[in-house]
DNA sequence: CTGCACAAGGGGGTTTTTCCCCTTTTTTAA
DNA sequence: TTAAAAAAGGGGAAAAACCCCCTTGTGCAG
């Protein structure tokens, strides 16, 4: 059973090229290809086959990379995403990587090694380059996220405003209880003290924009 | 009876012309040259006279002018700074108003206008030309800021940082009350609803570093 | 295939902090 | 020399933080 990929890139060139390259491995099939976020946004929502992965290009019009996965975080938590991109940004690719996206390929990446990646994400795991380890060395809390789940990161979103804990829990649909439960377990894993400490440590890893 | 003055600037060719113009004011009297941040620090800590204005370049080696505003701010928070630089920083100018400097001054002034600015400031007021004023103007929240006094501007300081309320009253020798005094004074200015809220503002506006 | 770990969701109750309203004293400015 | 704010503080309600505890489902290793 192969992997469906779907491709969201705004040269619509390297797009179509991508496709082809994708298809002619075996164990992948391309589902689609999109031009930007809010086409993505659009997929989700027409409830049109889920790919097991979605190469996302960051710099896009109309929707962003960026964006995009924050909208993915919020809506689809568990789904798989490899960015993928023309510039080596160091920023952006610790904001993707805190979104817990899979990798991140830079376009000029060889073909083998982009079909590697391919594989070393589609099997469940993640894609870890010199260019993104080599990002993420510069922070210190650089482990800590590796355990954060996907219903705690779309917490913390929603923490780092001037929301009570019971309005949160109202936009998760979840319990106030289940909202302490998140806090409580981030409050330990990050070694924070407050809801201030929380905020200032989504702040300082771009977890959230100000 | 003259406005005493201190010069902190690392350029000494620079800092003593100015020393020289500002001596040939009789309105004014330089006390002191000075190289850098951590100098001001020692020149406090040696008891010596307070002078009436600060005139303070922003990039100076070792400890820089907005650090040097900062500390000023936690120490002194009612001495009189006037920001003295080469470039047209926005970023920089609006921490410097934020942290209440009495103006900003491009060191490619006009001897008149430098003298104008000094007697602005001197009678106790501030001296706002083109560069600040349209560096404010990009900010929607300038206008709250010319209320808040130098308490609740280190109040402020404290305030984003995982200590309790208690422990900030004893870093600011103060009761528990007082800083609740403080919080709901700032909360009614800046229409805050929490102290998360205060965070994020505080972020927002580099009243703090992140 | 049977535990084990762990994510997600929820509960009860206690302590501490935060928040709001209100008073007094001291500075500061008109 | 009044009138303003700033600084300091009190009482009490509400929220947040911090303890324990539980169930269910999933995925993974022995």
């Amino acid at each position: 059973m192969s992997k469906t990929i779907l491709i969201v890139d705004d040269h619509v060139l390297f797009a179509q090229s991508l496709q082809g390259l994708v298809n002619s491995f075996k164990e992948f099939k391309v589902l689609g290809v999109l031009k930007n976020g809010q086409e993505v946004v659009d997929y989700f929502k027409a409830k049109k086959p889920v790919p097991d992965i979605i190469l996302l290009d960051i710099r896009m019009p109309v929707m962003d990379g960026v964006k995009t996965m924050e909208w993915l975080r919020e809506n689809h938590p568990d789904q798989k995403v490899l960015a993928l991109t023309m510039e080596h940004e160091e920023e952006i690719i610790i904001k993707m990587i805190r979104m817990r996206c899979r990798g991140y390929l830079l376009k000029d990446i060889e073909p083998e090694e982009f079909l590697f990646a391919l594989e070393c994400v589609a099997n469940s795991g993640y894609y870890m380059n010199e260019e993104t380890n080599s990002a993420l060395q510069c922070t210190p809390e650089k482990n800590k996220f590796q355990n954060l789940t996907p219903r705690e990161v779309v917490f913390i979103n929603h923490a780092c405003s001037e929301l009570t804990y019971k309005e949160v829990a109202e936009k998760m649909n979840v319990s106030p209880k289940t909202i302490d439960g998140y806090r409580e377990s981030l409050f330990s894993k990050l070694e924070l003290k407050s809801r201030v400490g929380l905020v200032l440590f989504a702040v300082k890893n771009h977890l959230v924009e100000v």
